[in-house]
RNA sequence: GGCGGCGUAGCCAAGUGGUUAAGGCGGGGGUCUGCAAAAUCCCUAUUCCCCGGUUCGAAUCCGGGCGCCGCCUCCA
């Protein structure tokens, strides 16, 4: 098995990836579903998909675990007057939040599914993991890390070594209330809310041990990643932003109850921007994968675009270059529908693969090899389509349904008596019968061999 | 205020000390053609924000500027 390298947040270091066991273990933070996801979000869940096919691709057994946020996101950080982004968005369409949560789950299933982002092994809702949630708080709790003030239960992150140790943060030079009034019952700024009391206008809310009311923002991977992977797993990942406050609490709340750090390797991916700002959706500056497909895009020419860049470099989303990612993947596509069944593989350019995905996943360096493939005239068609195809095993770009197409008889007989229209110079009907294919898909070309046609999937 | 990152052609970007600075898009030109389309070939950064330094050698390392961005408890 070819050796992996990926970069470790924790360690500021590419790493050989070693696994724990026999089935690698991975946790990716999921979306909250409130509203729909846009393309921003999906660069990370796209970023998380090519980590996962890779290890499959490289032989490793992997069990992927993904929950889905549908409670108690606040619009704000303020933890004491935020409002539940779930009841905002309940609001505004007038429906429940479940029924919220639930629309939004499925918009989001559908986006992950024309992106061919693999399915997690285990998705996991949020709402069906409170117990979950309040096993771990307990065991938190019964170790000494949480107090009780008005607003709910919290961490006291005082009691935590290395707190912080993810983002490197130096809590001495950081400044409290940078952004906020700290709330004055907290012990320390930085303590965060493990069960918050539920105030009446709350409609999502749960008996507790420390009162009726609802989770705090982080409990729920710690929860979801435990009961599915165990108390130490191999790799976490998520969105840059997660590293100074999600993970870190993550990490917090795994110490508390467990003594343990929770994941091995925690990988992140950086983000989206659009003319040098950051994509998202209080920026007002988002695309949807619908907003896009109404533009004429299709998901996968997104996926392409994700892959012009490393995961962990801003990348900059222009629709220019979006289309310029739309017509690449096209023309990859006119090839392979001219390469014959795959046949053996060269060595050498698969090699150049795993090397290319073994080092940190460097997508954009695959990308360039598949063109190199594409233009190599000493390669086969067939070893073409052999190398495209497995190639696709990790890019997920569609390359396999992109078949030979073979010109049916009608086509011919048409090509035939448009051949001797040309010959007797009876241009307008000839280019009658050229327009007449093009419509029906048949794309004419006269070569100084003779006429060629190709299908032109119409798009 | 603190911490971190980035600045490579018109656009999106690889490259992290050593042959001609990946690749794609776009653009230009040639071939082909009744026209068209496609295909194909060639061209498109003597140079990597600027100024110094280290080195036989730097886009890559160091120092100093300039510009941009992110984070400091919502956020992929």
């Amino acid at each position: 098995m070819a050796k992996l390298y990926i970069y470790n947040t924790l360690t500021r270091k590419k790493e050989e990836f070693k696994p724990l066991g026999s089935e690698v273990g991975i946790y990716t933070c999921g979306p909250t579903v409130y509203d729909y996801a846009h393309i921003g979000n999906f660069r990370t869940y796209v970023f998380e998909d090519v980590l996962i096919r890779t290890l499959r691709y490289l032989g490793y057994k992997v069990k992927h675990v993904m929950n889905i946020t549908d409670v108690g996101h606040l619009t704000t950080d303020d933890e004491f007057s935020g409002e539940d982004k779930m009841l905002v968005a309940a609001r505004r369409e007038r429906k429940s939040p479940w029924e919220i949560a639930k629309f939004y789950t499925e918009a989001f299933k559908r986006d992950m599914r024309s992106l061919n982002i693999s399915e997690p092994t285990i998705l996991a809702p949020a709402t069906e993991h409170i117990q979950d949630m309040i096993e771990f708080i307990k065991r938190i709790e019964r170790n000494g890390y949480a107090y009780m003030i008005s607003l709910g239960l919290f961490l006291d992150t005082s009691k935590i070594p290395n707190y912080g140790i993810l983002a490197r943060l130096d809590l001495s030079k950081l400044k409290p209330g940078a952004r906020l009034p700290v709330h004055p019952e907290k012990r320390n700024p930085w303590d965060f809310a493990l069960w918050l009391k539920a105030p009446p206008e709350h409609i999502m809310q749960w008996d507790s041990p420390w009162g009726r009311g609802y989770p705090g923002w982080h409990i729920e991977c710690s929860a979801i990643s435990t009961k599915y992977l165990g108390e130490v797993f191999d790799i976490h990942c998520g969105g840059v932003d997660h590293i100074p406050v999600h993970h870190t609490n993550e990490i917090a709340q795994s110490q508390a109850a467990y003594g343990k750090i929770p994941a091995n390797y925690w990988m992140h991916g950086e983000f989206l921007v659009i003319g040098d700002r950051r994509m998202g959706k209080s920026e007002g500056n988002i695309y949807t994968v619908e907003d896009l497909k109404k533009m004429g895009f299709t998901p996968l020419a997104l996926r392409y675009f994700y892959f012009t860049a490393h995961y962990r470099t801003k990348l900059n989303f222009t629709l220019e270059a979006l289309r310029g990612a739309q017509n690449a993947l096209e023309k990859i596509y006119q090839h392979l529908r001219e390469l014959p069944e795959p046949t053996g593989m060269p060595e050498r350019y698969l090699n150049k693969f795993k090397q290319a995905l073994c080092d940190d996943l460097n997508m954009p360096r695959v990308l360039a090899i598949v063109w190199e493939v594409i233009k190599d005239d000493s390669l086969s068609g067939g070893e073409k389509r052999a190398l495209l195809e497995e190639f696709d095993k990790v890019l997920g770009l569609g390359f396999v349904s992109q078949k030979k197409v073979e010109v049916p008889d009608w086509v011919r007989e048409l090509l035939t008596k448009r051949e001797q229209l040309r010959r007797e110079r009876r241009y307008a009907e000839a280019d009658a019968i050229r327009e007449r294919l093009r419509k029906e898909g048949w794309e004419v070309q006269d070569t100084p061999d003779g006429p060629r046609v190709r299908y032109v999937k119409v798009t």
